[in-house]
DNA sequence: AAATATTTTCAAAATATTTTGATAGTTCAA
DNA sequence: TTGAACTATCAAAATATTTTGAAAATATTT
């Protein structure tokens, strides 16, 4: 296997795998191909390397910038942009925590903290056994939301901090 | 807000998260259907009460069965299928962990090892930082795999543990 | 300011996913 | 074995998402 030959497996595979992930296939291969990439690339390069169009590539940089995982990098004497992958595995890591816990757990919690304003008959064993399973749902998504968090904050903390620092 | 719209409420508020959670709509919409409510359902209470499709249903709740979170039931004297849901949010929280890492980590370890064999000239640094990228990704990968695991497994061994004390 | 280079936008087209509903298959009681 | 009562399947239709590409907007140079 050749270097490029791998650094198309990757791509590939990240592509597919992409979408189990919640993200475009799409968004997945400039990904990869940002992350294999040592030097930074134009959206030019990117077109090219996966076949894609122009606007396809822009929305999708747009959105890996949104995610804290791709930077933009301007060259001096270089009118175009340059686009760079954070290489940090650890980092790559926690920005995708830090944006999941965003979309998909912080969303419920307002969603379920709407719902608790019942002021049904609580004596009705079907009130008291919904109202029990909103709140054992908000218990566990809170629960899980801070445990989230407090990784994520910890970056400098002891435990996480040494025991992550292997794979730094 | 009675019971029954908070319930409706629940159910939509699923249904929009569903999609960011990486399950469709409906499927989310009959977990939350049946996770509210007090009474296993069969198939045509399911088809009412959201307004959908025969085989949709079908597909859904097999689907959920799959994920480990909702269970068939068969009343004694009654032909047809009854569904209920996984009502212990902690375990709904397990069987989903368990399902995610196995959709979505373990794929992504098989791929990465896939791409390890190379055979290049490890003197090119590029070359060199390639191989490290994906070392670094396999250690993150695997890290957070076992990670899962210990949790999982703990879990499970907390379950059997007071499941076996029933029959002390 | 005009010309040129580059990025962004967005409506239409392409693609992918979900849903339907009619039919095929299964189970069970008589 | 038959037929009633279900469940599963799957091709076609409906919906949703992604991609394109050309035009608009923005930025840079002359």
């Amino acid at each position: 296997m050749t270097l490029d030959e791998a650094k198309q497996h990757l791509i590939q595979a990240w592509g597919t795998l992409g979408s189990s992930w919640g993200v475009s296939r799409t968004m997945a291969q400039v990904h990869a191909l940002l992350l294999v990439s040592p030097v930074s690339m134009t959206t030019e390069d990117i077109m090219e390397a996966l076949q894609i169009s122009r606007g396809n590539v822009n929305m999708n940089v747009r959105d890996l910038m949104d995610w804290g995982i791709v930077r933009k990098v301007l060259k001096p004497g270089e009118r175009k942009e340059f686009f760079e992958a954070e290489k940090d595995v650890w980092k790559i890591g926690m920005q995708i925590a830090k944006e999941r816990k965003k979309r998909e757990l912080e969303p419920i919690l307002r969603a379920l903290e709407q719902i608790s304003i019942i002021e049904a008959d609580i004596t009705d064993p079907d009130v008291k056994q919904f109202a029990e399973t909103i709140e054992n749902l908000k218990k566990f998504a809170s629960n899980t939301n801070n445990t989230l968090e407090s990784i994520i904050k910890a970056d400098e903390s002891w435990f996480w901090g040494s025991f992550f620092k292997l794979f730094k």
